[in-house]
DNA sequence: GAGCGCATGTAAAGGGTTACATGATTCT
DNA sequence: AGAATCATGTAACCCTTTACATGCGCTC
């Protein structure tokens, strides 16, 4: 369901082809939420039907750029304030933890330093682009400015994940069955 | 996919029934993986018919407790230490905050406050069980050491985006078009 | 015997990914 | 001419949720 307010949320920007919105939602949006073609697609079709957006220009190669309509504009914006957040959140990483007395001491050593190493270059990406943000790279718009508060949060919780695998590293290995405790 | 081995994982610790594993991931695991007891009876059978687990007991009204086997252990294993991590993560509240734009700033403020103290209070919740934990209530199991470290994942990441909801109630509304930069 | 919690499952629908398929335009 | 990129879409499949359906066993 949020797949169709981001990109109504989107299309609030300007007008934007189902291509550019795929790479936009790759780009920017992807390290909170994944979305693929095939979907973008079907969805813009689905807004289309809903009156939400409509055909703003055809261009080349078959392009179709959208245009929200007001309809479409009051939606989201209905989205935002009135919606309920939806707090699910799936982490492949901490399921795994989980899971971790199953495996050897040397495994998991390895494999934290790994989800470390991945979670720390996460956060530093995010960091550059804060950075190039609050350089001007990208203008003063109020787009521009929400899409820094956006990275702001991919940097806490990137790093906050990096700061645990590295935390777990440090906790000594289960003692086997049956060993004196120290 | 990982609803898979996070029931394996948790037949590791002992013969469970699919009531058991519904409530336990209701319990433990649904911060960071969801599950309804629907996809958790198909999997098991599904599981059931690939041999990594097999009927343990039956008891009082239809119960069926299963067992991992050794099959089903070492797929397990296997899965934590070659599998490779899917890192992907979908969070709404920060999907929307690239909108917060066309949000009305005292909306804004209102949301952010709400989204703040949801996170604390959850970040929180993750504090009382680490606690609860370390005053030894749980025992010291390879299991609850490992449920441990879950535990700080999710007292890391919800304080950071605590932290961030806060932070972004002092983030200034976007000047309105037109008017000058102060 | 009423009500609650235990216990299992099916069906339908929704959400998302991967693979397949096609063709136009631009760049080198 | 060939390669890369733009551009749209369908089909099949997988994963997940919600609603429906049923019945047993225990407690008050």
């Amino acid at each position: 369901m949020s797949l169709r307010y981001g990109l109504l949320g989107l299309l609030a920007e300007g007008p934007a082809s189902g291509y550019d919105l795929a790479r936009r939602f790759q780009e920017a949006l992807s390290p909170v939420w994944p979305a693929q073609h095939p979907k973008i697609y079907a969805e813009l079709s689905r807004l289309s039907d809903a009156g939400m957006i409509e055909v703003d220009s055809h261009g080349p190669r078959g392009r179709k750029a959208y245009r929200i309509t007001d309809t479409g504009l009051s939606e989201v914006r209905r989205w935002l304030t009135e919606g309920e957040v939806d707090h699910t959140l799936r982490t492949e990483s901490v399921l795994r933890s989980f899971f971790f007395w199953l495996m050897e001491p040397d495994d998991l050593q390895e494999h934290l330093r790994r989800e470390q190493r991945f979670f720390t270059e996460t956060a530093d990406l995010a960091r550059g682009y804060a950075a190039a943000k609050d350089r001007g790279d990208f203008g003063t718009s109020p787009q521009t400015r929400s899409m820094r508060v956006a990275v702001e949060a991919a940097i806490g919780f990137y790093q906050a994940l990096a700061d645990w695998a590295e935390w777990a590293q440090t906790v000594p290995p289960a003692i086997p069955e049956g060993d004196p405790e120290s």
